[in-house]
DNA sequence: CCATTACCTGAAACCAGTTTCAGTTTGGGT
DNA sequence: ACCCAAACTGAAACTGGTTTCAGGTAATGG
């Protein structure tokens, strides 16, 4: 305390304390009450004469007020809490990227929460965040615990959902159109002749996303089976630590096609590296051993194998649109929860065309480039 | 405020109002300075009579203390500033991982600020960070403004350095220990039998970072040279949007080279994808037509082409050795600045061995796995 | 010309904590 | 039994802002 008197009034150390409203009104000859109704409210503005005494004090020390007291006082923190399932994750990243430009953009801050797929950690992260009077939450969560965010939900804090749905809650939910995704990557093997389909996902259970793909290639089957002669499909879990069961699982896929045309569809960027480690164990080769299209379009896609087909989320529009979702509802919307649902785009490469082998040929030529419209 | 007490005072809104400290006092039955000390001066007890009676009444509260009023009245924030360049950058997003971790665990949250590579940002971010009261920086910033940073460091902020350092800035450094690493990468390739070596990086003036590895690759010809008949070295510049330059590199590379090995080190991960983009361009293959070390291995490394050789950054360590530092710093360790430089890991795959031609064949066989040992 | 109103400003209370300071109690020593 | 010190607790001041409330001044209306 005597240490910080002794800084401000040295004049070397100036610099070293930030100046605060008080030291502003004294300067300008003012109350606090003056600096921070011009701050504040300078539409009604104070006599011209005061204001500009305020403003040049202000310029002069160089304040800026202080948000930690701001949001005490305000209950308003200019903060918003991000919660990611797991960092390492590319997709989590891209959201990531787009929510936080969003947010700068409108003044607020992030705070991030990483919970490195532990589910347990979720409640603790979304404490601590509403510890910091965090004005909003965008959850990137596992499914697991819906009460943690259904708290948040209670403490009167606009929470959005992004990629995962709680059952149950009310709440802005942004994500991938799963179902038309899965069609389109699915449809998009049938059309190119692959017959024996398996759909390879993390464990399904509780993640709504991977619940939602992994309904809609079991209904894509079912309702193509009439038209597709010879269509078949399967799905299979992966488990981080069981390689074997992946290769095993890869095997019968082969075995079951015949001498129809095996193909993969795998529900995520990091379920397709799995795959990509399955094959190379194999020895067998994309597009002409057995096909693939991947969620997730990632950057190094174009060049593993001949090139691995993908499904592209709009990764950057997912993060802007729900900080927009959440910035809205701070300005005081107060409507139902809404759904928002972005397409995905089909980049047709190497890994779903039957006859090419492996990566000997340039790639350029098969990137076909299938697309939808995708969501403004 | 009417409003607020409504809430407290009924029952089913209860929850929707976080308890203070006033009303843990009034429930126990004793002054506000009481509870204080219950929460931050346990060892000197309070009686134990009134020590439970606290106890108790913060347990029925459901009460924790709001880190924002604390903050203001203590200076300290539990908060920590992280500065990235850009988190698209696997390497920003790995370091991030490795110190979120560490800050966690240390019960310090982390506030993200990215730049996206615009170093305009710099200060604003600082700026930013400071006002919310951080306690420390951890920068991974385009090296452009040093001042920002020194401006923080002024402060008083106890500042880390990851990866790139600023000139002339009494900070913290925490770093791949990129002369080694570079030296390691050369080598191989050279022990493979590569002899026309091309350093591809991005623009390196002001990154610290990348000015190391260059003038290690520089170093590293110049001192081979006598030992290595045949042996040539060159450095060249890619540019986000100059694809057509890197590919002309890589031509006059090749013909450089003649009837000796030609071989390219890629300086990031970026410049690796790249690279592999101009590689496929021109439908050429890692290995056989030219030898490929990159700096960051990457999971997609081991599946592209016939797989890549890289140099592994311990990038969780460093992030939490950056943290690391930053913590022991704000727990009063007064020490002159430190540089902390971890040895990298070589990986060899396919891509640094000459006679192989392209992913036909399964890449396990090469993993092998160079490595040395690396810094605890 | 006086009363009323409108507008501007400052003093003080408040947000949710921490810390100083002073007062009370207790215990030990003589 | 008395004195003094140590230990514990509470009132109040403080952190840096915002907001209410009341007072003062100038302008307008009767």
């Amino acid at each position: 305390m005597n240490a910080k008197k002794a800084l401000r009034t040295s004049p070397v150390a100036a610099s070293a304390a930030r100046s605060t409203i008080a030291d502003v009104a004294r300067e300008a000859g003012v109350s606090k009450a003056t600096v921070s109704r011009f701050l504040n409210h300078r539409e009604r503005l104070l006599t011209p004469d005061i204001a500009t005494r305020v403003e040049v004090a202000i310029a002069a020390l160089d304040y800026s007020p202080s948000p930690m007291a701001q949001a005490l006082k305000r209950g308003r923190s200019r903060l918003i809490g991000l919660v990611v399932a797991d960092v390492t994750n590319p997709f989590s990243v891209a959201v990531l990227r787009g929510a936080e430009k969003a947010c700068q953009d409108a003044g607020y801050l992030l705070m991030l929460f990483n919970l490195g797929n532990d589910s347990r950690r979720e409640t603790e992260a979304i404490a601590a965040l509403t510890a910091y009077q965090v004005e909003g939450f965008i959850l990137n969560t596992l499914g697991r615990d819906a009460s943690a965010a259904t708290h948040a939900a209670r403490h009167g804090k606009p929470v959005v959902l992004v990629d995962r749905r709680h059952q149950g809650m009310q709440a802005d939910f942004v994500s991938l159109d799963n179902a038309g995704a899965v069609q389109l990557g699915a449809q998009h093997l049938v059309d190119a002749g692959y017959r024996e389909l398996l759909f390879v996902s993390e464990p399904v259970r509780d993640v709504s996303s991977r619940e939602d793909r992994e309904a809609a290639f079991r209904r894509f089957i079912s309702d193509s089976a009439a038209e597709v002669p010879g269509l078949q499909g399967r799905t299979y879990e992966s488990d981080v630590d069981d390689a074997r069961g992946l290769d095993q699982a890869l095997h019968s896929l082969r075995q079951r096609a015949g001498k129809r045309l095996p193909a993969i569809v795998s529900s995520n960027a990091v379920v397709t590296l799995r795959v990509a480690a399955a094959m190379a164990r194999l020895g067998w080769h994309f597009g002409a051993d057995v096909g693939l299209v991947g969620f997730d379009d990632t950057e190094w896609a174009p060049y593993v194998g001949p090139g691995l087909s993908t499904i592209a989320q709009p990764t950057d529009e997912l993060g802007r649109i729900a900080a927009g979702c959440l910035l809205e509802r701070l300005r005081g919307l107060d409507l139902p929860p809404r759904q928002i649902l972005l397409s995905g785009q089909l980049l047709a490469r190497g890994s779903s065309i039957p006859g090419r082998f492996s990566a000997s040929l340039s790639r350029e030529e098969y990137c076909l480039g299938f697309s939808i419209g995708h969501a403004d």
